[in-house]
DNA sequence: TGACTCACG
DNA sequence: ACGTACGTGAGTCAG
């Protein structure tokens, strides 16, 4: 028989320092819990014991087995996050079916020792488990002691038993702990210990006279100094007083023995509720747990097995009959549809090539249809020639909407969060048709995840509406999706003759800094290495470090731009940076990602951003170069078909209208309105001269200033940026709140109002959760701030840029136009036009962006034209 | 895989 | 006193 027995308050205290903070949407810290478990099923599997049982501490109202009054008056209050976390252990706990025991008046540790005595009169073996250093001396008892420390975020696990005891402490028996902290006290416990005499000294007197008794009976030693005999004399009373202290409890009546704590079946439904409540569903997945209810929402998700449609004329009427919820494979060949709750199968292989199509085309091409990620079905559309319409509903979108910063809406996840339904992951999806449709494993595994999309719909479309966010889903979000189809289906071409020269220029120009940087070092070595590059900068050359990262030293440029004048090394190693970083990511990474029509089709994505954003990838066409000649080289090899030229127009200012609009600042507003130079305006009013005697360094500082106010900057990270001291920078951002009231006080109202709520929303009702508000860690804390600040503006912002993306691609096609968006850089579209077309083009681009969104302050948009995207930018 | 660096708005 | 700007994606290094 074998006991484990955890201190579970040591433990999860532990965890809750070991593990980075994590914690639910709506805020319930959950690191400590998440920490916990992965060590206590870590431990189960290295120690396997047959019997379990978690131990907690649990105040008395009095201190009656307690004599020494000040006990753990001094010891800290335990944080709000972990504190909060400690019921939701013992929950877990009894859900897992683990033994879990406190009783009052006592702690953990009391509980600990009174089980290790039981256990070695009983004969059984026993295993402590904490983080405590102290209850090694249950050693003494004849238990091991598993320790768990945290090193570097790892957690690590140590056996001690008498013999690994003996070998780290000089011989000592482990029985001697407690005649240790007799003799040097012991603070988060607040025993007192003999004043002046610490860890080294105890060592040295119990090494020598053995014990607490021992030491007293050979206070006339001649090898004691005189010092130390007197503190020693002096210290008599109390060393025996926390003799008594540290010597705990072994005789708690528990009245259970090892044999009664053997883990329990639990409640394993309710444990895996509790830890989807939680969030945790990597140790769902680890841990293998099915969900509850043992098919209850698989009964309520998989309501039949659908009937086959094999007639073309059948499937065409079916499918354009409303409102169709569908399930596609990869190839467009088979697929599932839910039409007033009956489920349909259908393949085109038994229906017919042409009325497959004409269905299909009926369907995505008619609005009326339902899907979860409904962007892959438009762009199927696009190239297959058939123009798609936005879809009434699409899960995967308004599962962002609802929390925009998760990360992973794969419809297997999305069923299992909201339906509690285990859909089973793509398998056969594209099986071939042997038997019936319905016995068709690729056709039953549409047929599921089509129901699971229908569940989904009738769900999250309640919860759009309870969260204010119908609207914007309706008007903004879903109109989007065949636009960004259509975005990534056109593309942009590129001229890869003239990249692949550039690129060859670099090479050469690489080469040549190469040499003369390790002829400057004397030595080669990985340049690309930021280790590398650390050892040689800061220990070779023996230049001034200043920032250091986890790993080394900081080489980022903003460090070495510090170090420029200190040695002729450092400016070529910028250059160097910069020159690998345009070949690796924009010359070899572009020319990769050209398909073989010779453009670039980047993905939009609509799911990513927390503040509802797109963003791009493969290629990301969001962050080509722009600045200085290598941009402008760059942006030279993106080209328009034949015939055809770049219109390119982006908003002016529109954050910090945006800010202008929401805050209300009279005075900024009066800005926009009078069509000003808002950064001009600004240094006016922060250094206090008139605007016609503002200079260039004027204001660009101020233009810090404004972009540090969107972002909720601090004066120190403001001063960095423009380099000035802190206290002048503190000045600006006080004369900007002072001429900017509006601002200021929105800043407070914001903060004030998300805290409340508990999330933010844009002025079009984009909604982000910020749990961060409630963290007791400071920069959690200050994080959520800045966030509560700034992602209203960025997403407002965002709100009309996609609105104006929306009303551009519409009234392109109003008039009958054939010039086309093809890309967005978030303040920025870009058409590619017939020649002929690129006044009205331009005019058109101008009047819909500006009128995208009537606020407070004007739009402003600015256009160009050209032929390449470099020319095409004012 | 995570850390670092750097390109963009 | 804290520790120091919002939002992204990609390439490289090193464990």
């Amino acid at each position: 028989m074998k006991l484990m027995a955890i201190d579970g308050n040591s433990l999860i205290n532990r965890a809750f320092y070991g593990v980075r903070p994590l914690s639910t949407r709506d805020g319930v810290p959950t690191n400590a819990l998440y920490g916990f478990l992965n060590m206590y099923y870590k431990l189960l599997g290295d120690l396997s014991p047959d019997a379990v049982c978690v131990c907690f501490d649990l105040k008395a109202k009095t201190f009656r087995h307690r004599m020494y009054e000040g006990y753990k008056a001094q010891r800290k209050p335990m944080p709000e996050d972990l504190a909060a976390q400690v019921p939701l252990l013992k929950e877990c706990l009894d859900d897992m079916g683990v033994p879990r025991l406190e009783l009052e008046g006592f702690e953990a540790d009391d509980l600990l020792g009174t089980l290790a005595r039981q256990c070695r009169e009983n004969g059984d073996a026993c295993v402590i488990v904490t983080g405590d250093r102290d209850s090694l001396q249950f050693i003494a008892q004849g238990a091991q002691v598993a320790l768990v420390t945290t090193k570097m975020g790892q957690t690590q696990t140590e056996i001690f038993d008498a013999q690994r005891f003996a070998e780290q402490y000089s011989g000592l028996t482990a029985d001697r702990i407690v005649d240790l902290k007799a003799l040097m006290g012991d603070k988060s416990d607040n025993i007192p210990g003999v004043p002046g005499i610490g860890e080294k000294g105890a060592m040295d007197l119990l090494v020598r006279y053995g014990s607490l008794e021992g030491v007293y009976e050979h206070l006339d030693d001649e090898g004691l100094k005189p010092a130390m005999r007197k503190k020693l004399a002096e210290g008599r009373d109390s060393a025996f007083l926390s003799y008594d202290l540290a010597k705990g409890v072994t005789d708690v009546p528990i009245g259970r023995s090892a044999e009664d704590l053997r883990p329990g079946a639990g409640d394993p439904g309710a444990f895996y509720d509790f830890l989807n409540r939680m969030e945790l569903r990597s140790l769902i997945k680890r841990l293998g747990l099915e969900p509850p209810a043992s098919g209850k929402a698989q009964a309520a998700v998989e309501t039949q097995s659908g009937t086959a449609v094999t007639d073309g004329g059948a499937l065409r009427s079916l499918l354009a009959s409303g409102q169709v919820v569908c399930a596609l494979n990869d190839g467009l060949t088979a697929g599932a549809f839910v039409v007033d709750g009956r489920l349909w199968l259908a393949e085109a292989g038994r229906v017919g090539e042409t009325a497959w199509q004409a269905a299909l085309e009926d369907l995505l091409g008619g609005g009326g249809y339902i899907a979860h990620d409904a962007k892959p079905l438009a762009l199927a559309c696009w190239q297959r020639g058939i123009t798609p319409a936005a879809p009434v509903f699409d899960t995967a979108v308004a599962a962002y909407l609802l929390s925009p910063t998760s990360s992973d809406f794969s419809l297997e996840t999305c069923a299992l969060t909201a339906l509690d339904y285990a859909l089973a992951s793509g398998e056969g999806e594209d099986g071939q048709m042997t038997l019936g449709l319905e016995e068709n494993a690729g056709l039953r595994q549409l047929g599921r995840r089509a129901q699971a999309t229908d569940a989904l719909y009738w769900l999250y479309r309640e919860q759009l509406a309870q969260n204010g966010m119908t609207e914007l889903n309706r008007d903004i979000e879903l109109p989007l999706i065949p636009i960004l189809a259509e975005m990534q289906h056109l593309g942009m071409e590129l001229d890869t003759g003239r990249l692949r020269a550039f690129g060859d220029g670099l090479t050469a120009e690489i080469a040549g800094l190469e040499e003369k940087i390790y002829a400057a070092a004397g030595e080669t070595f990985n340049i690309s290495s930021p280790r590398q590059l650390g050892s040689v900068l800061f220990e070779k050359l023996g230049l001034p470090a200043r920032k250091k990262t986890k790993t080394g030293y900081s080489t980022d440029a903003d460090t070495l731009e510090k170090l420029r004048e200190v040695h002729p090394i450092i400016d070529m190693i910028l250059e160097y940076r910069k020159l690998t970083k345009l070949k690796s990511t924009y010359v070899e990474g572009l020319l990769k990602a050209v398909a073989p029509d010779g453009r670039v089709h980047s993905s939009f994505n609509q799911m990513v951003t927390a503040t509802g954003r797109l963003s791009s990838t493969d290629p990301n066409m969001q962050n080509i170069p722009v600045r200085e000649a290598v941009g402008a080289e760059i942006r030279k090899c993106f080209v328009p078909r034949a015939g055809w030229v770049f219109v390119d127009a982006d908003y002016s200012q529109i954050e910090l209208r945006v800010l202008a609009h929401i805050a209300g600042d009279a005075d900024m507003q009066a800005a926009f309105a009078g069509g000003e130079d808002i950064h001009t305006v600004t240094a006016a009013q922060v250094f206090g001269v008139p605007v016609d005697q503002v200079t260039p360094q004027m204001r660009s500082r101020a233009k810090a200033v404004n972009f540090g106010i969107v972002y909720g900057i601090s004066a120190f990270s403001l001063s960095e940026d423009i380099g000035v001291f802190p206290k002048q920078a503190q000045q600006y951002m006080d004369a900007y709140l002072e001429k900017y009231h509006g601002v200021r006080d929105y800043m407070e109202r914001i903060k004030q109002q998300a805290r409340e709520d508990g999330f933010v929303t844009s002025a079009y009702g984009r909604r982000r959760w910020i749990p961060e508000l409630k963290a007791s860690n400071f920069n959690v804390r200050a994080f959520g701030e800045r966030v509560a600040l700034n992602t209203p503006i960025q997403g407002t912002a965002a709100d009309i840029i996609k609105l104006a993306m929306i009303r551009v691609s519409a009234a392109l096609r109003a008039a009958g136009m054939q010039s086309r968006l093809i890309l967005q850089v978030h303040d920025e579209l870009i058409l590619e036009c017939p020649e002929e077309e690129r006044e009205a083009a331009a005019a058109l681009l101008v009047r819909e962006m500006e009128q995208a969104a009537s606020l407070s302050v004007p739009m402003r948009a600015d256009v160009s034209w050209g032929r390449t995207w470099h020319d095409a930018k004012g």
